[in-house]
DNA sequence: TTAATACTAAAGTAATTGCCTAACTATTTT
DNA sequence: AAAATAGTTAGGCAATTACTTTAGTATTAA
């Protein structure tokens, strides 16, 4: 019922679902209606304005209803959070490999033991 | 009862959840035991292996049991194919931009009614 | 003005998820 | 050998998810 998830949850959690990257797919060439996000996939049109839904909630896309059709297009900064978290963390092991690649290399150059 | 996702549904399941991701998190600064990651979380550790089961089967994390004690770290390559996915999307639409700017540019330049 | 189009709302269902407790197995430590 | 530690297995339960069908409401076209 607490529906307060973060943005990270929401973000990758709307990505983790095939019918909604196909649909994010689609709109990365350009804004789409409804009705041609239905016609790539398998499912009926409510299920679909569900999906749309949770891209919405996500930020990932947004959309304006002008007369019956309402067009959908990625949103700027779609992917951003999502892609900061994923570098800081690469940043994170990349760094602590470099240091463990330091000293193994410190390690061999002037061993503990040595003569 | 069919567990065939793709290894995208599995890595932005995986990393939608935020118990999951304190568990990278942790894990970006290198190995550490499963008690340990479960320190990190308000939940039994049944709970917490479960959460590593998800990370192991999405490719994220590795894990090697050493006596009684099994320890974590994170694989190689861990978020590449998601950073794969999102890079091409931000390509495509940032490049639809482009191709927009200068036509619009184009556009207001020499407009089609002009004297 | 009727009919077709493009969504939207509501409600139901089966599967999955995220948690739990209880009981168990293997490995140290004392 | 007994007790403590570290993890594992199994089973259960409530909430969420990904659909469905049915029945609407605006808009636009004929």
């Amino acid at each position: 019922m607490l529906n307060q998830k973060s943005d990270l949850n929401r973000l990758f959690g709307a990505l983790s679902d095939p019918a909604r990257r196909t649909m994010v797919e689609r709109l990365s060439r350009g804004p789409a209606p409804v009705s041609e996000l239905a016609s790539l996939l398998p499912m009926s049109l409510p299920s679909v304005m569900q999906h749309l839904g949770v891209l919405e909630n996500a930020g990932i896309v947004r959309s304006e209803k002008v007369g019956r059709v309402r067009t959908c297009s990625i949103a700027p900064e779609a992917f951003s959070a999502a892609e900061h978290w994923i570098n800081a963390r690469r940043t994170q092991w990349e760094q602590r490999l470099d240091r463990l690649g330091t000293y193994l290399a410190s390690q061999s150059e002037e061993p503990d033991d040595a003569p």
